[in-house]
DNA sequence: TAAAAAAGTTAGTTTAATCTAACTATTTTT
DNA sequence: AAAAATAGTTAGATTAAACTAACTTTTTTA
């Protein structure tokens, strides 16, 4: 039905105009450099999906999903967080590898293929990076989270998932010892030079925006009940 | 590395010099209907795949694998046969629904993926049909085994894979109740018709070629050991 | 509000994989 | 050995998804 590259487009705009902004319509160059492909093939595309009734989009417009639209690059999303739970539960990848991956196996379409998968691993809700994973219906509840830089001096703060989703990123969060659900305090911040200190099981760590920036937390007057 | 297509290619010349023959080359023409292109297509990417250093072919002539396009081919093979085998094991999917999933998912291309799920799976030697899965370094045991039709009146024989994987077929196997491994009695055959009578747990059933040429067997004198 | 900058489009080209139609080579039959 | 049949190739066209270069529209800035 859809091929790999309009699924691509479909998940990128997903990505832009619900998880990463408020505003529902993206344009063409942000999508294109989200998607590392040109303008000029991002407006022929948009054309297509729009004849398709999968965005809406007229020249020289924003480029929006359709309710079609956001169903499907939702299940994109689904699909690829349900193999990257897969990989990591059941063939013990690590985190830092089951992205990749991922990105092949999402378009793999078979509603029944990956009901019958999100039965085999009972259903998760989050992904290894913390992501929520929509439902078999295309919906998704996006647990209320901040980034570790809105934390205050002094805040005990639980991660719950990361944002970037590379190696290196990864990397540096298993060397500097956490995973997700640990807590961490914020111990104190150095606005001149825009870094932040914290403790993590009582060890110190000096780090940057481009760690505070890319890791999502929950604070103690969010966390509802149990503690 | 490989496209689709180009992995497509490989595997299908496995199956037509290595599978269903001794032969070891095969023409354009019966690759062309194997693959479902015409022969024109195939003339052109035979030539791409001699370049690669994947076939031998010259102009024509017939193609025959070279060491890197039979290994190539092999781990292709080896692929869909895994995911078959888990889909089965542990999706809980029926033998006439994997092959089609399968198709897909062996085109997924990471070494550490395939031997994860190997491992998975408790290292299969046989996926849902009976077919031997090749192992890491692409080289597989083929048991002997003989087709239904070559067997005699009298003979009890032992199933051990179906040759045509099409749902049509594997659902008329299921309809009479047989699995692999189970086995059967020969209990007459009428040439004139080409029919042959087989008891099937106590049942008597009468077949034709269509069905006997598409099953492998072993019989009594080559079972070695148990029984 | 006019100029400059940014954003977006169009036209024409490329590549992989397919096709059709016409041609050529090889093999089989008479 | 010639004719007929079969097998295989080539040339040119098509489609999807990309590109570049040139152009147009919209937005921002002065
Ligand atoms: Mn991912
Ligand atoms: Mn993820
Ligand atoms: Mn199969
Ligand atoms: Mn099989």
């Amino acid at each position: 039905m859809l091929s790999f590259t309009e699924e691509n487009y479909l998940k990128s705009i997903v990505q832009l105009t619900i998880f990463e902004s408020t505003e529902r319509e993206v344009g063409v160059n942000k999508l294109a450099s989200c998607l590392d492909v040109k303008p000029a093939t991002v407006s022929d595309m948009v054309k297509k999906l729009n004849a398709k009734k999968l965005v809406n989009y007229k020249k020289y417009g924003k480029v929006s999903l359709t309710k079609k639209g956001r169903k499907s690059g939702m299940m994109v999303i689904r699909r690829h967080r349900l193999w990257e739970t897969f990989l990591q539960i059941k063939l013990n990848f690590s985190w830092d590898e089951v992205h990749d991956l991922a990105e092949e196996l999402e378009h793999i379409y078979s509603e029944k293929l990956i009901n019958r998968l999100d039965e085999f691993l009972d259903f998760p809700s989050f992904d290894p990076h913390g992501d929520a994973i929509p439902n078999a219906d295309g919906e998704i509840f996006i647990p209320f989270r901040k980034l570790l830089s809105e934390a205050k001096v002094g805040d005990i703060v639980k991660i719950i998932a990361v944002k970037d989703n590379t190696k290196e990123f990864l990397n540096y969060v298993d060397k500097i010892g956490i995973v997700i659900n640990d807590k961490i305090i914020i111990e104190s911040k150095d606005n001149f030079n825009s870094l932040t200190t914290i403790n993590i099981k009582g060890k110190l760590h000096v780090v940057s925006p481009r760690f505070t920036d890319n890791i999502f937390i929950v604070s103690p007057k969010f966390e509802k009940a149990k503690d």
